[in-house]
DNA sequence: CCCTATGATTAGAA
DNA sequence: TTCTAATCATAGGG
């Protein structure tokens, strides 16, 4: 509407061009009152007035009118030719930046953070319960645990709705000025090099916006951090089972107690700790371990003696899987005599 | 309270 | 990088 104005006007001050197409049902007043530069001001500004009581109609016709007039062609390259002379001064604004290094620093934390990128594990709570059924009971690390992914969680949602609100909200809005700048085309020209410095522009704008969106998200993710860094302060002992695993392991490989990455997942999913959890507990165990030999020797026979009773009660669940009433299932021989089994 | 056990953190070595 | 050794900070028992 507004550009449909300054067309117009335009015109009218290239010589009344448009009068005879337009209707101007004053135009004979106006020629007599060629002299009288008020009263040609005067009618200049009832006509302006009486385009904004046009109904759309009206004004879509204007356009049409406009369009198909036979000096429109000659109008418009002469439009061109200004615009190839002004469109120097333009190129010389434009400015190349370089991807933001503020910008890449919070991607970078919010990738490390786990917050952007591939979702990890499924969800918070799919993934503490996963933990809980490995772990057999769930312990209270992985309650906290699960509770720092909760939030976690809930700081990633907010932050991947946001971020799809603002490229959705930025996305239209290039989509509208596009074809603004497509329709006005049409009348005057326009380069393909403005619609990108246009384009440009929103984008500069709205990633602004996106930065302030990850910087409060980032901010979000350290005071989480930091509270939970505290909270883990508190320090749990890992519940009895989890400590039995890890003393069985350590005890039976007495000779080379230094578990490969794989045992160490293993042993981490069977307790429901970390894996780093169960480096520290085989560094701790084998420093204290060396440092005082005599004092864990009851525990290494303990553990010595549970590994081998173990092992006997294995052969005998295998021998009662087929005959349950074997009252002593004491050693293999005695399992192979009872029982005609293969095991 | 104190004392010991124990999980986590750290610097530095391999 | 992992591992050691020292150390910190808390849990838990008396």
């Amino acid at each position: 509407m507004d550009d449909q104005t300054r067309m117009l006007t335009g015109l009218t001050g290239l010589g009344g061009l448009s009068q005879p197409d337009v209707g101007d049902p004053d135009s004979v007043r106006k020629q007599q009152s060629l002299g009288q530069p008020q009263q040609d001001i005067g009618d200049i500004l009832q006509q302006i007035m009486a385009i904004t009581d046009e109904s759309l109609d009206e004004a879509q016709a204007r356009k049409h009118a406009l369009n198909c007039h036979r000096m429109k062609p000659a109008l418009f390259s002469v439009l061109c030719e200004i615009k190839e002379k002004t469109v120097l001064s333009i190129r010389g604004v434009q400015e190349e930046d370089p991807p933001d290094p503020q910008i890449m620093r919070l991607d970078n934390m919010l990738l490390a953070e786990g917050v952007s990128g591939p979702e990890k594990g499924g969800g918070s709570a799919a993934a503490a319960a996963a933990a809980a059924a490995a772990g057999g009971s769930p312990t209270d690390s992985s309650i906290e645990h699960s509770d720092y992914r909760a939030k976690l969680a809930q700081i990633r949602q907010i932050y991947h709705s946001e971020l799809e609100k603002y490229e959705q909200a930025c996305s239209e809005f290039t989509n509208h000025v596009m074809n603004l700048l497509r329709e006005q085309s049409r009348t005057r020209p326009i380069s393909p090099k403005e619609i990108e410095r246009m384009v440009a522009i929103i984008h500069r704008k709205f990633s602004s916006i996106q930065m302030q969106l990850k910087q409060s998200t980032c901010e979000a993710v350290m005071i989480l951090r930091s509270r939970f860094l505290d909270a883990r302060r508190k320090r749990r002992n890992f519940n009895k089972q989890a400590t039995e695993v890890l003393n069985e392991y350590f005890y039976s490989h007495l000779s080379n107690p230094y578990p490969s990455e794989e045992a160490k997942e293993e042993l981490a999913k069977k307790c429901g700790i970390t894996v780093s959890q169960v480096s520290n507990w085989f560094g701790n165990k084998r420093i204290r371990y060396k440092k005082n030999i005599g004092k864990f020797q009851e525990e290494a026979n303990l553990y010595a003696v549970k590994t081998a009773v173990d092992a006997a009660n294995v052969s005998a669940q295998a021998s009662q899987a087929n005959s349950p009433a074997t009252p002593n299932s004491g050693t293999e021989t005695t399992c192979h005599l009872s029982d005609p089994v293969i095991i």
